[in-house]
DNA sequence: TATCAATGATTGATTCGTCAATGAATCAAG
DNA sequence: CTTGATTCATTGACGAATCAATCATTGATA
């Protein structure tokens, strides 16, 4: 993002590299285990079993990508796939207790990661960013629906 | 990121999201430009020529994803590169008249866009989220060196 | 009931990114 | 001059995400 003079296109680029360098920094300290994946079983962890659709839509990946990582996620041990008697359609997914352990201290150590990320800023400019934060993705939720 | 609960997981979820989001309305906007390339093209037309080695910096990609994106920008007839006959281990990479072209118009797309995603937001509330998320990226830069 | 639409999951193709290994050219030191 | 290290670009293998197409199941309706 080389035209970083101005102050909209600066905070962009910022955004980029932030989730970027976040996303590696999270892989390293957590050994592999990837955002998208800590989500799947942070969800599971901590609003129970869920259909497979439902957790989709939670970690807003696309039907195919939840798939594959269920498969993974599966043969690692971590969840059991069962699918629904009354609707053979639906794939309910849980986790085991290897899981449930594992995802404990994967939390635990996000936990520790996250507050250190933030001990250099003040909680006011915590919930200042987060507010403008919020302001973006209203106005892109905005604009995605109104220009597609 | 299902643990919305704490104020700095809700920062972190609403970066991803955001990040997320506004490369797929970017995607939509420009035509199939990808933010990536746009980038590469962006430096070649505000900088100049430039060898390989540098604009893969300055994008902050991979060596083996720059050279895959110049061929592809190559053969879209949208760049020429050439061999440097001083040190023949190096590429120059420059803008065909067509690939200033239509950078010139995806710039001011690009603008146009940034202005509607800001719209929302009053200035000194932009200055504050930059200035937060340096803080963010000083921090990330510092535990990846530190912990690595 | 037979058909057609909607829903949920899967698969294949494609794109984009990383890492690791390789090749080619240059440079420096014995 | 030659050997060895460094730099730059390329390639292959891989993981992750998307889209489009498909399949099975369910539900609604004519």
């Amino acid at each position: 993002m080389r035209d970083s003079c101005s102050l909209r296109d600066q905070i962009l680029y910022h955004i980029i590299t932030v989730q970027k360098e976040m996303g590696q920094l999270f892989d390293s300290e957590m050994g592999g285990l990837s955002l998208t994946r800590y989500d799947v079983l942070s969800n599971l962890y901590h609003v129970g079993p869920l259909r497979q659709r439902e957790l989709q839509q939670r970690v807003d990946v696309d039907h195919a990508a939840i798939t594959r990582h269920l498969k993974q996620l599966e043969t690692q041990g971590l969840i059991t796939r069962r699918r629904c008697e009354k609707d053979n359609r639906v794939i309910y997914v849980e986790l085991t207790d290897l899981g449930r352990h594992q995802i404990a201290r994967w939390t635990e150590q996000k936990q520790c990661l996250t507050d250190r990320l933030f001990v250099n800023m003040k909680v006011e400019d915590q919930q200042q960013l987060l507010a403008s934060l919020k302001v973006l993705q209203d106005t892109i939720d905005y604009e995605r629906k109104t220009t597609i």
